[in-house]
DNA sequence: GCAATGACTGGTA
DNA sequence: TTACCAGCCATTG
């Protein structure tokens, strides 16, 4: 527990999007994690709650890690998630608009 | 406590 | 390859 972030009756986070933005930050630059992939490294949960996880507290974390499993974005973040990917060298699909998944994919450790 | 929401996923056509 | 449908689950009002 780095201590950055805590669950807290005041209105913080719960203890499952503690749990999201502390696997997310563990993710390394170059690779990436997908919402259903997270859920997994997490024990509970499912895509859709990692997702809303994100649109709230995923500032504070390289949220652009994190992607949908066919390697696209969604249209919120797209521009700047692939400016941070180009950046960070992220293995891309031709095109440039989606990440190879075969490649960048974490393995969690 | 119930219903709606959302940065999703897998299967089928 | 793309498009549509049903299931999924924590969070919010």
């Amino acid at each position: 527990m780095s201590g950055l972030l805590a669950a807290g009756p005041d209105g913080g986070p719960g203890d499952f999007a503690v749990d999201v933005l502390a696997v997310v930050e563990q993710i390394p630059a170059g690779r990436v994690l997908s919402y259903g992939d997270v859920a997994e490294l997490v024990g509970r949960g499912g895509p859709r709650a990692v997702g809303r996880v994100m649109s709230v507290y995923g500032s504070g974390v390289p949220w652009w890690r994190v992607l949908r499993v066919d390697g696209s974005f969604a249209p919120e973040v797209f521009a700047r998630a692939v400016r941070h990917h180009r950046d960070e060298g992220t293995p891309m699909r031709p095109g440039g608009e989606r990440v190879d998944m075969r490649l960048s994919r974490w393995d969690g450790g």
